[in-house]
DNA sequence: TGTACATCAGTGAACGCGCGTTCACTGATGTAC
DNA sequence: TGTACATCAGTGAACGCGCGTTCACTGATGTAC
């Protein structure tokens, strides 16, 4: 599936996800609010217009952006997940770890992108139905962390309920924190560290 | 100290604070990613040409309002603890709630000016500068509201190195989460309590 | 006290540009008979 | 199998716009003598 339409050709043949695609290079490289059309539109080979077949402004092309971006971060933690299989309290420790450390190091080495999930730059409605599935699959993947903790008896009781959200939102205020420059990077490892510890995980 | 250059005047006399004045109240209204350097002189009554003797670019500007509210922020919070006075445990509690909930009130209600202070708006010359004053007026605030929790022994104290670092990610995690539409705003008070709860604070 | 003059803080016209969006259109595709 | 035709997926020119920045300039200020 190439990004340029083919020389001659009429129609593109997968002109949505080429939009797509171009203009996540273009945001990854410029900055979401440096976006647009009518250059992605150029990227891909193809008229201005054409891109209002498919998205009836530029917002929504940068939404789309969006939720593609936040698949492809799921799919990351997914992986990272799966580099500690296994029941044990250990495992289950290294899975909470590798999550919050997927998650900053994909913002570190993309901080466009970060930007453009975190930064307000999706219309808010897409970002409410993020929420209603907030029984989404990030969440959930942080969730099932966070039961094997407790199913292996590796975190406090009482904090329990408050597990994820603690969590979600030291990592997120951390990355984001630190991608903007107000945070040494090196803080990271501290921030985990220190959240194990005020969770009781590991002890 | 009006913002409109005064009819028939050729100095304008406080153009600088006007500028950022302006711009803030446009950044306020419309997003950092819509203001136009043309349109903060128009509404100062000044020629776009006049800022140039402030700031070599829009950027700059940016960053000139990005700084002032920083510092207004800090106001903020000094003004929350203000309303705790006293070397109490619980007043020491109450100050250190204050603080996080002047924190989530003003980026509620300011949305706009959030993105711009946290969202990579300002050069990042400037955040490292911010960082390097972490010795700086709000981080400040928190450590010594750190350092009364601990003086009434109301904070673990193998938890107490990370207080900063892991009260500022949450709280900003939060707020920023919850700000853009990730998060529902009546989680922060969870937050809030699970933050407590886990630092050891308040019981 | 008065005056020359350097400096400061503005003006306003112009440059050159790319932008988002609309619109009437046309080439390609595929389906019904 | 062949053909008419609706539909789909593009084109490309145009509209109207505001933008950031530069430049030579001028009006106002204040200081040295």
């Amino acid at each position: 599936m190439s990004l340029l339409k083919p020389r001659g050709t009429y129609h593109h043949g997968n002109l949505q996800a080429a939009l797509i695609a171009a203009a996540t290079q273009m945001v990854r490289a410029n900055g979401a609010e440096h976006l647009s059309l009518r250059a992605v539109a150029a990227e891909v080979g193809v008229s201005p217009s054409a891109a209002y077949h498919y998205y009836p402004d530029k917002d929504s092309l940068i939404s789309g952006v969006g939720q593609e971006l936040f698949e492809r971060l799921a799919d990351l933690q997914e992986a990272a997940l799966s580099q500690f299989p296994g029941k044990s309290a250990k495992a289950a420790r290294a899975r909470f770890r590798a999550l919050g450390r997927a998650y900053f190091d994909w913002a570190s080495s993309e901080a466009n992108l970060f930007r453009l999930m975190f930064g307000g730059f999706c219309s808010i409605d897409f970002a409410e139905a993020q929420i209603k599935r907030q029984e989404s699959r990030a969440w959930n993947l942080l969730c099932s962390c966070l039961d094997d903790l407790q199913a292996s008896g590796d975190i406090k009781k009482t904090i329990r309920p408050y597990g994820e959200i603690l969590s979600w939102s030291t990592v997120h205020g951390a990355t984001a924190l630190i991608v903007e420059g107000h945070l040494p990077a090196a803080s990271f490892e501290s921030v985990l560290d220190g959240l194990e510890l005020s969770l009781g995980i590991g002890k």
